[in-house]
DNA sequence: ACAATAAATGAGAATAAGTCTCATTTATTA
DNA sequence: TAATAAATGAGACTTATTCTCATTTATTGT
């Protein structure tokens, strides 16, 4: 794991720190979407919190961290990795879960049209977009149960 | 205006006071959605910052609200009108503007196929969606010029 | 229209997420 | 291995949002 962290910092030539090991090994050991509270927790108190924000800073600035704001305002942070595919979000109101979701070839593609007529509508250059999807997660989530 | 802004309290059983009128007013004008910030300087300092927040909780409460984070993390809020349709957002990342823009109804219905999905794939269940675009306003945005 | 009651407001204190500063430590390189 | 540049930790600072509480305003029943 050590070892991954380490190749993917050296191949976005960003020097190796004992932070970024742990940060980055914290959101690859979690796999999904986090909560800097969560990540906090999971960091123990090993990386002080001005560098855990700065080492974040640092991972969006080389394109491999992806962050968005969930529904009840609390900031959700996810690893890009090159193995993972494009996909969505589905957030649970209830337990706050965040969980991956990819969505059919053919919507993606129709959604690609879609964006490319909105960019002529209102001249728009669309770098990047977005699918939210806000529910409950029933019986089986052990959270909410 | 102070008409309708009367009317939306009233139907919601929402008591009728003055910060409220000032607040709604201030959103039916700007018709799109805005920045905290901007709805700030709108009410010119009429209504006091703590009943402005409280104000706004009052409006996502009865659901005439709908709050969301920019990519640049300030919160945008919008309005819900009964006569205006279901829409989604594009932002432009370099002066920040918000745009509602509407998705074809093709689209919308293979997106609703595609929810119906992930509900049973995730044992959800999903109330809302939203679909987010980013970019850049070109030439003409009077803003980035 | 009026008084009684409950609800809403304003002002500023409190909280919390995120950034900044600066002295110290660590990584890189030659 | 030493010199240099970069990163870190600790805590101060900033800013958005919430909270508190004394005062004001809206609602209602008469």
């Amino acid at each position: 794991m050590s070892q991954s962290s380490r190749k993917i910092l050296s191949e976005h030539s960003v020097s190796i720190t004992n932070p970024r090991i742990l940060v980055l090994e914290a959101l690859l050991e979690e796999g999904n979407p986090i909560t800097i509270d969560e990540l906090q927790s999971k960091l123990e108190g090993n990386v002080a919190k001005s560098t855990l924000y700065r080492v974040l800073n640092d991972l969006k600035k080389i394109n491999i961290l992806n962050e968005f704001t969930s529904p009840d305002n609390s900031t959700v942070v996810e690893l890009i990795l090159e193995d993972h595919s494009h996909h969505h979000h589905l957030f649970c109101s209830d337990c706050g879960e965040v969980i991956d979701v990819e969505l059919s070839e053919e919507f993606e593609l129709m959604l690609t049209k879609e964006i490319e007529k909105v960019q002529k509508q209102f001249n728009f250059e669309i770098k990047d977009h977005r699918v939210e999807m806000f529910g409950l997660c029933t019986e089986e989530c052990s959270n909410c149960k």
